[in-house]
Parts: structure tokens; C-alpha cells; sequence
DNA sequence: CGCTTCTATGTTAGCGCTGTCATAACGCGG
DNA sequence: CCGCGTTATGACAGCGCTAACATAGAAGCG
């Protein structure tokens, strides 16, 4: 009877029911495998992948023959469990058609760079229940750190992250107090800082052109700086147009259009971001009026294409590149939460362009 | 003595040396933690929580009250482990900057949403043998398949996607033979049509403005194509402008600046791409220049932004999310590989736009 | 030459979960 | 009231890897 005794390691493999596992497992090559190969245990594999340990020349080379031989990828469910240290950290961003958000996550992988580190990413879809979802959905990965755009989260949301005891770094803004570390700017103030510049240039009849400020509440609170300012000056914004959806080329073209129907006169626009102060340039292109004399345009962001236009773009420029790398290299140089939350400014600079 | 039993599971976990990973392991709730509470086995735990197998429902709920209790948060790498199955699809893009590739994660999305499945996104910076690192390193994750970018591959990379014997999609582009799986659309093809095209519309001097060769292998299958077309009509390319770098709005603004500068009179030019093909348009507005009349433009992808120009850009749209979501769908209708590769068109149209 | 100190390797015991095979309890038809 | 099919639950044995603790041999040293 083949009905051995299963002992040890893995002997039924081929004892008991001739591979049990072997047709449905396309899993192939182990640790075991390699060792059995190179004639050595499965530890001193293991060491020698991962550069731990002494090992000898000779034997370092008959196992990493063996790895070749056999094709082995290592199991990092496998490992990581083992080790109780997945090497992965989670980042959670609202969207990844705004390049603002890619950028950031250039910013991570650069940091990430040679670290061993993958990171995770998941999309929001600025929806804070998909936030929700997704975070209960990366920290079932045990993620060494775990990054996240803003601060509004749901209670079950904070409660996981907190609970969690992994570092978290929110980023994109610093107008709250965060869990453990914020990495970005503050909305509010470069808002003002846009209002006492333009005042400076002499501007005093302000229109607004925005988008959804429920899911981009960074957006908002730029508005609400710029708004801060002006009553500074004893001015409010002559007239406001926002959509509820996302910001677009598109949309900023529409909307301009749309504030400049409902009738003041106004000598400058201020936009949400770039992509809507874009589609204005476009629209004044469209319709003969000159910035920034006709009419003054000012963005946020300070992207690419504001910059390539006939007429550069007057806006401010953020370091999103700069957040993101930030963010891991603090997360990754200080393992464990510290006491105190700690908060980080990016800034950010006036493009001074020539729409403005 | 509250020493009652513990027995079974693990008592050493007190006994043997007090706690020996207790300390570092910040870990926190386990299944175990769980099933004692709600006074259940582990396994019964488990069933409940992936809705496997019968249930009285006052254990449920026991168990769900456990859970939230608890603050239990699953732990992927012992499930994937144990059940050898990852709920992992690697995703591997040579760029996030690029707005196609986002797009086409947001296809992958869809698809995967409510799946219980979890993207995994790996970026090559158009290199590959950072894509044969990352290839290695997803594959380590046991995903339960793979999505990348283009069929140009080292052939370490190509030994490991072959072995591993996951489904594999490599999409964006079907001219060349998959592995398994191809979907997206004839660049070449796409090329050729958009020679036909402007031929029909009776262009004849020809310019081609470019961008890098090396890494967007895509871009110059649709020149071969465009050179193909013309070729056939018994003409050529009068003029070309090419940078190293990669395609922005900037370089196309320059890069048809140079062009014009070398001499050859043109009624077109064909762009890499609709970025590009932006920076050419800019590049008009500021010499006067107004298109189609005085220099016809043509871009590819359909890009908002070029739709939202004051002149809308000329340009063939290709469906960036419907690949994504494609690959993704088939790879999960049919969890191994067919014996045959398969092979997806996607399409693309043209959009007449004003600019040519 | 006995003893410490490396260096190279092995043994053992899990990491936290799930597949598989029991087992217990409960109808229910004959 | 026996046997049988359900339904609900549990025991057990790993998944593939690694930390922690041996162990064995080779130096090093007074």
C-alpha cells in the first residue's frame, strides 16, 4: 500500500495519492525544490536570496545555479508572512486621470527606488466609502506604511488607520492636524496668497471659475483663501461659476464663457486648477479677447501644458513630486508612529506667466 | 489560576519562554482573537467571513459582532497563502504621466471592481529592464494573472511570464504574437488609415513631428504606417522632426517650430501623438499661422484636451479603457491559458476635428 | 593544546489562514 | 426507531517561507 506514513516534510507528494496536489498546483518551483537541487537546506536558500548571512562562495553558487535551473520566483505571500513584514506600502489616491496625482506617485516610486519596497495603489474615485473600502482592503495586505490624499476619511476609515499601528502619511494638504504625519501645503493660504498677488498687480474686479468642491475640497479651500484676502482688501468676488463635476479642459472653457454672460465686468478670472484656467485661455483664444489685458486669467498648479500655451499660464506651482518622495522617506526612516503628529510644507511658488 | 486551558492551539504562546514575539509584533487581532471571543473554532471564523459554506445565524452574528469588536482585519498574505490564491492581477504600464495609461488602469478598474480582485501596478519608465525587475517582482505576489503594456519584453522576462503559467494580456497593441493574450489596436494600421485619410482629403506635402522611438515602440509603427500609405500614393515624407525625450505639449511646440525652419514647403503634419499635436497648435496660434488653411495638423488618440482646443484637433481617438477593461474580463472569464494565443482589436476612429 | 570566536550550515517551530475530512445534531420517511 | 441526508461546526495538517536557536568545523590565542 502507498499509504506510507506522511511523515516529515512533503512525501506524499507522490506517496499517498500520486501528486493530490500536483495537477491543480501550476504553483511549481519552492524554496524546497532549489535546496533539494543545490544540495543544501532550504534556509541557507533563503539566506543566500536574500543576501543574510554568511554563506560560502561555493555553495552560494550551486544554489543560485539551482534558482536558474529551476526557474524559482520567490513566494512573498510565503515570505511575508514568515517575516511578518510584507515590504509593501499602501497608497490610496482620489484619481489618477488629474496628473497631479500620477506625479505624486512618481515622487513615491523614486523614494521607493531601490528600497525593496512595492508599493500598493488603489483609487478612490474621490468617494470616501471606496476610500473606506480600500483601506480595510490595503491594510489586509499588512503594509509596512501606507499613504493617503486628504484628510477626510470615513470614522471606520481613521478608526482602521489608527488601529492599525502602521505609519500613515496624509498628503496633498497640511490644513488639518493628521494622524501621524502631513506632507503637502496649505490650500488656504496659497488661495490668499493668489488674492494679495493679484492685488498687487493691481486687479480689483474678481470672478471665479471652480469645480466639484465636495470631492476636491482642496479646491475649496484655495477659493476660500483667495475669498479671505479679498475681504482683507474690503472686495468679494463679483461673480462665480462652478460645476459640480470633475475639472477639464473642457469644463473651464464652458464655464468662463458662462461667468462672463452673467454680465460684470470683471478684470480678472481666478481658477480652481490649470486644466480649467486652460480651457480659458482657450476660450478667450476663441473669442478675440486678449489676457491679460482684456482679461486676466490666473490658475493652480503650475502643470505642464499652462506652461507650453501661446500665453504661459500666471499660476502657482506645486511640488507634488516632492510630496510623494517626502512622504516615504519620512515614513521609511522612522518605523514607528512618532508621539507627536508631525506636519511638512512643500510649498509652493507664483509662476508669474503672462496671463496675469 | 486563570491558566484555564488555552490548551489545543498554542499554548506555549504564554508557557515556554513568556511571549517571545509578543513584543515586536504589533501585528494585534488574529482569527483566533476572533473565534475565542464569539466562541467559535477559527475555521468557523473564517468560513463566515468569506460566506463559504453554511452558517446558523446566531453564530454569524456572534461572529460578526467578534469582528467589529475586534477591529479584525484579515491578514492576505495567510489567506493567499493557505489557499493558494493571491486575488492579485499584476499590472505592469511604462508610464503614469502618459494619460492613456491611467485610462487604461481605469478600464482595469471597472473591470475588477466587485471581483474581489486587486490590481497591483508596476511602472517600467519605458524601460525594460526595469519591466523585467518588475515582472519578477509581481510574479512574486502569485497574482492570479498579468496585464502589460506592449509585446517588447527581455527574454528572462518573457521566460518568467511564459513559466509562471498565469494568464497574461499584453495589450495596447496586437502587430506583433502573444503569449496568451493581446488587446488593443494596429498601430501600423492606424498609421496607414491616417495617410489614406489625409491623402483623401487631398493633402500632399507631408510632414511627420515625433517623439522618442526607442521606448514608445507604438509611435513608430504608426509613422511606418503613415510612410506605408504615402509610399503607396508614390509619396514621402518631405520633412521630419523627432526628439529623444518623451512626447509634451512643450516638445511639440518646438519640435514643429523646427520643422517649418527646415525649409520644405507643407500643407501637413502628422504628430506623434495628441500632445504633440497640442504644442503644434500653440506653436500656430503664436506664428499666426491658422490651421487647416495654412499648415493642416493630425494628431492620435483623441485626447480631451485636443477637443477642447479653440480649433479641435484633428486626430484618431483610440479606446484606451475598453482595452483595459477588455483584457481584464477575458483574463478572468478563462483562468487558463488557451492553447492557441488570442488576439483583441479594440479599434479606433477617426475624429475629423478642424485642424485638418 | 584547551578554549573562545568566528563562519557556514542545519533543525525546529511557527507566521495566520484555509482545504479536507471528520463529527455532532437534527429531521424524516418507512 | 433505524438509517440516511442535511446542516452546522470542529480537528488537523499544511501553504512556502523565515526567525531563532543550535551545531560543527576552522581559526585564533595565550
Amino acid at each position: 500500500m502507498p499509504v506510507t506514513k506522511s511523515t516529515k516534510l512533503k512525501p506524499e507528494r507522490v506517496g499517498t495519492r500520486s501528486g493530490t496536489r500536483l495537477p491543480d498546483r501550476r504553483q511549481g518551483v519552492t524554496l524546497a525544490d532549489v535546496a533539494r537541487l543545490a544540495e543544501v537546506s532550504e534556509i541557507t536558500v533563503s539566506r543566500i536570496l536574500r543576501n543574510h548571512g554568511p554563506a560560502a562562495p561555493a555553495t552560494r553558487d550551486r544554489v543560485l545555479a539551482a534558482v536558474r535551473e529551476t526557474g524559482y520566483v520567490p513566494n512573498r505571500l510565503a515570505g511575508g508572512l514568515a517575516s511578518s513584514g510584507s515590504q509593501l506600502v499602501g497608497v490610496i489616491v482620489p484619481s489618477l486621470t488629474n496628473i497631479v496625482f500620477p506625479e505624486v506617485l512618481g515622487g513615491i516610486r523614486a523614494a521607493l527606488d531601490g528600497s525593496g519596497f512595492q508599493a500598493v495603489i488603489g483609487v478612490s474615485d474621490y468617494d470616501l466609502v471606496t476610500e473606506e473600502e480600500l483601506v480595510a482592503s490595503l491594510l489586509a495586505w499588512r503594509p509596512e506604511a501606507m499613504v493617503i490624499a486628504g484628510f477626510d476619511h470615513t470614522p471606520a476609515a481613521r478608526a482602521m488607520l489608527e488601529g492599525s499601528g502602521v505609519r500613515i502619511a496624509e498628503i496633498m494638504e497640511i490644513d488639518s492636524t493628521p494622524i501621524d504625519l502631513a506632507v503637502g501645503h496649505s490650500h488656504f493660504q496659497a488661495g490668499f496668497d493668489t488674492g494679495q498677488y493679484l492685488l498687487g498687480r493691481g486687479y480689483r474686479r474678481f470672478g471665479y471659475v471652480g469645480h466639484d468642491w465636495i470631492a476636491d475640497r482642496r479646491a475649496r479651500l484655495r477659493h476660500d483663501g483667495l475669498v479671505a484676502a479679498l475681504a482683507q482688501a474690503g472686495l468679494s468676488l463679483l461673480a462665480s461659476q462652478r460645476i459640480e463635476g470633475p475639472s477639464s479642459v473642457a469644463a473651464g472653457r464652458e464655464q468662463l464663457a458662462a461667468l462672463l454672460a452673467q454680465g460684470p465686468k470683471l478684470d480678472v478670472v481666478v481658477f480652481s486648477n490649470d486644466d480649467m484656467a486652460t480651457g480659458g485661455v482657450f476660450h478667450c483664444m476663441a473669442t478675440g479677447l486678449v489676457p491679460p489685458q482684456d482679461l486676466a486669467l490666473f490658475g493652480f498648479n503650475g502643470l505642464d501644458i499652462g506652461q507650453a500655451l501661446p500665453t504661459p499660464l500666471s499660476t502657482m506651482r506645486s511640488n507634488r513630486f516632492l510630496t510623494g518622495k517626502t512622504a516615504i522617506e519620512l515614513l521609511l526612516a522612522q518605523r514607528v508612529r512618532p508621539s507627536q503628529p508631525q506636519v511638512v510644507d512643500t510649498g509652493y511658488e507664483i509662476l508669474p506667466g503672462a496671463t496675469a
